[in-house]
DNA sequence: AGTGCTTTTACGGATTCCCGTAAGGAAATG
DNA sequence: CATTTCCTTACGGGAATCCGTAAAAGCACT
């Protein structure tokens, strides 16, 4: 089994039970951290020490307080990990459970397991260490319904998500074609961006702009 | 200290820091639902059978799954609690920090305290009970950053968030100005509507009516 | 080059939003 | 009862959207 995990998680109340399953598993070194700046600290100091970590588990989203940070969510705590130690194994423990977001962890940041915070989420959460050690891939817990063969949420691809943002920020047509061209994002035309807009309209059943970022928020896309 | 506890929370990972919290503070009797329903249920036959419970120390969101269900939140659990106990003592133990929602839930429900889930949230949780049983009013836990004396949150009323949900399921100002008319509630009239959504887009600094949604939607308004 | 295909961009009319001004009505005041 | 004030509603012009059509550009293939 596993000889040294790291923790991410700031809820108080969850950590505590995370750490009770990695004890259960008897597992030598545990470590916690509240915040993304700490996690990032102790993988790099840990490398130093030549006693790397060998797997993390860490939430997605994390609150914001007084303390200034640089890392603000799991996700740019995994990219940073990434970049520092390739080979370190991840598990994503998250209320999320929305497919688009979820996929993109496993292709974007390559993580090798991801739990979603449910009724049942302490069992899913040890079968997903067991599993992760046992080398397999792309580990979902049972009580997300999608899986990747879903061609539906595949579709919506950055450069919609970068419409909707900016949508969602109060730009207009024109001032996203603007901002496209000085990001050299194409296509930019305002013709075009409001083609992509209507798609998004029609495949989220949307009336209108403002029914369609509501969607938008709900999934989680912006 | 309390007697009878009854804790209403979907996460395993969570309720089990809570129960852990009640087991210190030696309370003699925990009951525990992952479901709204069942929480109502366990109250209305605790008063049948006259034991009635002292305290509910509840989430606000609980996750859907395949069950099919009659209370879907914190809020409507709460709710239907008062219509039968009235006097029932209630601390919400939740992720949302939004002081609009907050304070609905102490003016519109009556509850005794309100715990944010956060890096040291277990100690909170434990001084908010303690704060309960001695009868204190308004309990916030200590990282809520607003007071209640706060103006500016309050003045937006249900007719603003009527509004800003009809807006953000797709409405346009005219179907808003017949479904006013259909519920008769008042001013009806498109102009007027449009004015109210002018002051909110004042209010929250919108550029214009998707931006306002995006807004309304992080607040939580929606 | 030339052909067919797709993607991108351009244009125009209808609808809706945006915003200022003003008319109409109810309540309050003197 | 007249006047003021506040609230609601009406109206109009300009801006942005919605939606369809068509031209222009890019690309693969021959």
């Amino acid at each position: 089994m596993f000889k040294k995990v790291l923790v991410a998680e700031d809820l108080d109340s969850i950590s505590i039970a995370v750490i009770q399953v990695l004890e259960d598993l008897n597992i030598p070194t545990i470590d916690h951290v509240k915040y993304c700046d700490d996690g990032l600290l102790k993988i790099k100091r840990a490398l130093i020490e030549k006693e790397p970590y060998d797997l993390l588990i860490s939430d997605l989203s994390f609150k914001s307080d007084h303390r200034t940070i640089n890392l603000s969510n799991g996700e740019e705590l995994i990219e940073a990990a990434n970049a520092v130690q390739p080979k370190l194994k991840k598990i994503v423990f998250s209320i999320e459970d929305k497919s688009y977001r979820i996929k993109s962890l496993f292709y974007d940041l390559g993580i090798n397991a991801y739990v979603s915070k449910g009724r049942n989420s302490i069992s899913e959460l040890k079968k997903a260490i067991e599993g992760t050690f046992r080398n397999e891939e792309k580990i979902l817990s049972s009580d997300l319904s999608f899986s990747f063969n879903d061609k539906a949420l595949i579709e919506i691809e950055s450069y919609d998500i970068s419409i909707l943002k900016l949508l969602a920020q109060g730009y207009i047509l024109e001032n996203i074609s603007s901002e496209f061209k000085a990001s050299s994002i194409t296509p930019n035309g305002t013709s075009s961006i409001e083609k992509r807009i209507n798609k998004l309209k029609i495949y989220f059943k949307a009336n209108n702009n403002v029914h369609l970022i509501a969607i938008a928020k709900d999934f989680g896309l912006v």
